[in-house]
DNA sequence: AAAGGCCGTGCAATCGATTGCAAAACCGCT
DNA sequence: AGCGGTTTTGCAATCGATTGCACGGCCTTT
């Protein structure tokens, strides 16, 4: 009496090829025919019916396993991120997800948590499993392995930083331009003395933002001083609030604040809040970013908006693209930022 | 002159249990048994060293293909959420990933949005693509496609629900105990007039929440008022500001909100700003479950935090010992909440 | 020294699909 | 009816690993 399998019963395995064929009276490799769009031409409209009725009522699903192993194809895609956790990733996530979805893809994401080591091994573990391709959100300029994988023909797509030298596919944002903006705004309110709390140099962004932020200054006529621009060891509220702590203890006086990113902003806050400064009244600041929940925070956060579902979105199409047809040239989308005034901007005292 | 293939030239096949044996000089099923630690034993110490050196030399690496179709196995868990973009669930997902990585799987993740019929798309495409199991953090009490998996055999995993009637395995935080915590801070320091922004009660959540709320009153010797609940449609900002809105609109007077999660009362705390109450002197407020960022809201938030990350690696480690040892009973796992005091509570005006 | 065991290895089937090639069926046309 | 030429379908190899079974060699035992 031959029982299934163990006591919880592998479900009952599932219905393949062979049964559908069996069930129509034909050998399964038109039944393959048939199911394949490009090759459902090659067999006679009425056996075809035949076949995807009974492929419908036997509930056929094909095996990916057996797919895969004869195409190659895994219909997989590796996303790696720094850090889930931080606000601006799931909706570039999500961005990405809903474009693979459509193409009949699947993300695999895993989080580097910024260590060059960390992501190494989970690059190896994405090939390892076989995925299409790769797209990495993560900020590092480092990219040794990145360029092996590349120069092995493998599909890739960078999120917010390009690698310099080689051409290769990414969607960046116009960092440059949003600190215009930012600029532009409090220098509009009537600010002149304005402090920059600058992202790590070792990103792109940090680099890009900071240039941006002295192009910004000498295009309103005024000179950036280096007194005020505190460098940030990484995007986090803490280097933030140890940022502007430094630069209020300091002897020069300013009344603005543009900040490379959302969360040295919020760190801002923190340090306004120890000297008992009152935000806008007392110094105004900016983010970069516009993640979730900066609309919550008090005051409300004026910052720059970059379009993350959108950028997501983009990458994934892009990496669709070079799946469908391979050895495209490498092209490098630039999505455009926007200002979203809120509260913690004011015109300066008596300004 | 054969080329490799087309001009991007598919990556060189990589190297097979065949290459590896050729190398070796031995029959590739004894290259697979040196490989599998299960069937190590079953060869000379000698010809196993060889081979592993070969192996590692050629830097052979298994098809995971090949080895799925064959053993049926994936090493793949569905994770489905409501939504990513909601902050409580990366810090689940980091949770789930961290252990499940450990154990040599990998999450895919999907988001429901919340409606059933995305839900159902989406548990069937992770069944066509052979999840070993599956881990659902989506709050829906209808479950009739969960029951036919489950009823099929396939491992799962609930986080923050069950099902009731049916034996599961699930990790949910203590909602009720959650709730007494809030209740007796606030009563604590001196209120009696207390109102709740009730969740929807089709979400188990919501509705323990409740009943835990109810229960704490009376622990304390109050007693709820009916028209101080007031119901929310969704665990969305804008419900807790409609709510709150109408509670401050009506007749019967309070000094204390606890609100079933965080979102509703962030948008309690809009409600308040629109009638110039001010938080916490006017009214107090609390949370639930500490999600990232309502330490940055002004005022900081209060609220009962419930451990996130734990709670996505237990469900982990439970859907692990369903793979490893089927049929294990369902077990449901509770995980204490604690109560995080900031700066939305206060003594109630003249109290 | 022969017989019986056991251990280590090889053989070959198998998982479920894809696909080049051969065979069969069918067409129109003379 | 028979022939060349297309369709249409079937056959069988293949992707890369796992695993039950058989075989051969060596060791022990009498």
């Amino acid at each position: 009496m031959a029982r299934n399998a163990s006591a919880t019963g592998a479900p009952r395995s599932r219905v393949t090829l062979r049964d559908v064929a069996r069930r129509v009276g034909v050998h399964p490799s038109t039944v393959s025919r048939v199911l394949n769009p490009r090759t459902r031409g090659m067999v006679t409209a009425d056996i075809a019916r035949r076949v995807t009725d009974a492929a419908g009522r036997l509930g056929y699903a094909p095996n990916p396993f057996a797919y895969s192993l004869k195409t190659n194809r895994s219909f997989l895609v590796g996303v790696l991120v720094p850090d889930l956790v931080n606000p601006i990733f799931p909706p570039i996530i999500r961005g990405i997800e809903s474009v693979l979805d459509r193409g009949g893809y699947t993300a695999i994401i895993a989080n580097s948590d910024n260590q060059p080591e960390r992501e190494r091994l989970i690059l190896e573990k994405m090939q390892a499993r076989q995925v299409d391709g790769l797209i990495l959100a993560t900020a590092h300029r480092s990219d040794a392995l990145v360029a092996k994988y590349m120069a092995a023909g493998g599909p890739l797509v960078l999120i917010n930083r390009t690698i310099e030298g080689t051409p290769v596919h990414a969607v960046v944002n116009e960092d440059r331009r949003g600190m215009h903006l930012a600029v532009q705004h409090v220098v509009a309110l009537g600010h002149t003395r304005i402090a920059h709390l600058a992202g790590p140099p070792r990103f792109s962004t940090g680099q890009r933002r900071l240039q941006g932020f002295r192009e910004a200054m000498r295009a309103a006529r005024l000179r950036p001083d280096p007194r005020l621009i505190a460098p940030c060891a990484a995007f986090a509220e803490e280097e933030g609030l140890r940022a502007l702590r430094r630069l209020l203890g300091g002897r020069v006086r300013f009344t603005a604040v543009v900040a490379a990113n959302d969360r040295l902003a919020l760190g801002g806050y923190d340090a306004l809040a120890e000297r008992g400064l009152r935000c806008p009244e007392d110094v105004s600041i900016t983010g970069f970013n516009d993640m979730p929940l900066v609309d919550k925070v008090r005051p409300p956060l004026t910052t720059v908006r970059i379009p993350l579902y959108e950028m997501g979105a983009r990458a994934a199409r892009m990496l669709l693209e070079q799946l469908t047809q391979p050895g495209a040239t490498p092209q490098s989308v630039q999505l455009p930022p926007t200002l979203i005034v809120r509260g913690s901007t004011a015109p300066p005292r008596g300004g």
